[in-house]
DNA sequence: TCCTAAATAGGAATAATTCTTATTTAAGAA
DNA sequence: TTCTTAAATAAGAATTATTCCTATTTAGGA
């Protein structure tokens, strides 16, 4: 009974070798909820291998950017920062709390999908496609919602 | 008899002071046509400004975004790089070549403003919004298009 | 022309990221 | 299981990007 089984798994996979530091990294993107950053994805880690170097992060969360296990979220003010979720969604980035918050809708999905079948793009293999909202939350201590 | 009289009435007109450095470094902004980084801006307005330093260039830049002048675009590998464009346009940024072109599409752009009035986000005041098609360009000598 | 607050140059300080190299380790082969 | 080796890691140096500090300069109003 292997509670990092799951994420063992994906690492394996995608064809890396599965190390404690890669198991503990990738778990973190995906249990912090956070969009975190390399220095935060390196404080939550060092809990469970505390001699984790920073260029270990550094270097694994680019390697699972490239393998395709995250995705890189670059803020407005251009902080790199990761998230666990792979599917068609947006982000909001508070520029004052620096939270991103995702958000899901499926008309607006199908839109863009649909522009840019219509649309042709040439001489361009699209990695990916990010509608970002960017604006101040209002109040700190509340949620954003959409809805 | 002057070439910057637009620039620097632009400049006046935000409530800042005219000085020769923020003349020549929005004056940059404008004709570089290329959406430029810091480094690049320096690199140009130091033809016409020999003296003026890099700390002013990433002080200006950031000052005319707060005034409106122009605006910030990060890209997919989270680097800063200013546009003069203020109207609503998207960007494909080339994950090879470094580049940023801009898309016009009236269509898209309604379809994304009707979304946002017809959905509510609450606790956000939203500064801006950003749709960026991120890619590698195919034949990095050829232009991207998209129709 | 004078005055003053704001802007700038220059460089130091800090922050973010990458690189280097010796050591360790995963995972396949024997 | 043990051996082998290429790949991964730790540690810290190096590099790059950005901000900060302060003495000097300057724009623009009085």
């Amino acid at each position: 009974m292997n509670k990092y089984a799951d994420i063992q798994a994906k690492i394996s996979d995608s064809g890396l070798k599965v190390t404690h530091q890669r198991t503990v990294i990738l778990e973190a993107v995906h249990n912090m909820n956070s969009h975190p950053s390399v220095e935060q994805i390196y404080d939550y880690v060092k809990e469970s291998c505390p001699s984790i170097s920073l260029g270990t992060v550094y270097k694994t969360a680019e390697t699972f950017v490239e393998k395709g296990l995250i995705a890189k979220v670059s803020t407005h003010e251009g902080h790199m920062r990761y998230d666990p979720k792979l599917d068609n969604h947006g982000h909001i980035y508070c520029t004052n709390t620096a939270e991103i918050v995702d958000y899901y809708d499926e008309e607006l999905n199908e839109v863009i999908i649909n522009f840019f079948k219509k649309k042709k793009v040439s001489n361009l293999k699209i990695k990916n496609i990010t509608l970002q909202i960017n604006g101040d939350k209002i109040d700190p201590d509340k949620e954003i919602s959409i809805k």
